[in-house]
DNA sequence: TTTTATGCAAACCGTTTGCAGGACA
DNA sequence: TGTCCTGCAAACGGTTTGCATAAAA
């Protein structure tokens, strides 16, 4: 994707910062949040404010380019991947993995019970990863 | 549900305010947020506050006697429901209803897919419901 | 040159906390 | 009487906002 292009096709300015955030997220598996963001950000870029990141994960959710994770917990999360798919968060190591379900069946479902028309499907997991039940 | 003697056998006390919230949740099906928790007590219990509110609610979820839903919305909302179930919030109106979902089979796909051991399943939808789909 | 974005600091809002006085057991 | 609870106000943490300056188009 051609971060660049979408923003300029979507009537945004093209900056050196949300280039630097577009880079920050790119294939990044971690779902970080805003604060996880800027401190990436931090050593190459460290007159990048939060309140940047913050104004520009707006734009970028508001265009299609990140989605919007709640994991049960206080912070936002963003994922690069915007295709359709669920969430399960680590309650020892807070690490955050990606969950395939058929939300289309479960919205359809949720339409029928309820007579919604349907825009939105959050899922999110929590529980112990792998690793962590090793260690305990 | 006898909450007094719920309230006992977790080691808490029985008070007048904690009495009183859980009449202002029991069978609302209307999934309030704290504030509005607050708000129906105010005309009968007028000196109760909302901090006691917020500490009442922590408890319950401890003991069992509500769950605690997010609505991707900013605050908290508390269900006298503990069955696991989903949810679904009117973008317009903000009405929350009760939707049935099975989760034990999406939390076992969760665990296949992750190695996880799964302990919560959160899910809502947002949408438009039958009133406001009507009025627009 | 016009418009939009940035960085800072202050505001915001839901929630939590410390604490002195009060109620339960 | 001892312990726990309440209500108040202040603190907190994530997020948003107003504004003067700076950069993009």
């Amino acid at each position: 994707m051609d971060i660049a292009e979408v923003l300029r096709n979507n009537g945004y300015k093209v900056t050196p910062q949300r280039l630097a955030v577009y880079e920050a997220i790119d294939h990044n598996m971690t779902h970080p949040n805003a604060e996880a963001i800027y401190k990436k950000l931090q050593p190459k870029y460290p007159s990048m404010s939060l309140a940047t990141v913050y104004k520009t994960m707006e734009i970028f959710a508001k265009i299609g380019v990140v989605q919007v994770l709640q994991c049960e917990e206080d912070a936002h999360r963003y994922d690069y991947n915007t295709s359709p798919h669920a969430h399960i968060r680590c309650v020892r190591c807070n690490r955050v993995m990606d969950v395939n379900v058929d939300q289309k069946t479960l919205a359809a479902n949720a339409a029928d019970q309820t007579g919604f028309k349907v825009d939105s499907v959050n899922i999110s997991f929590t529980g112990l990863c792998k690793d962590c039940q090793k260690q305990e």
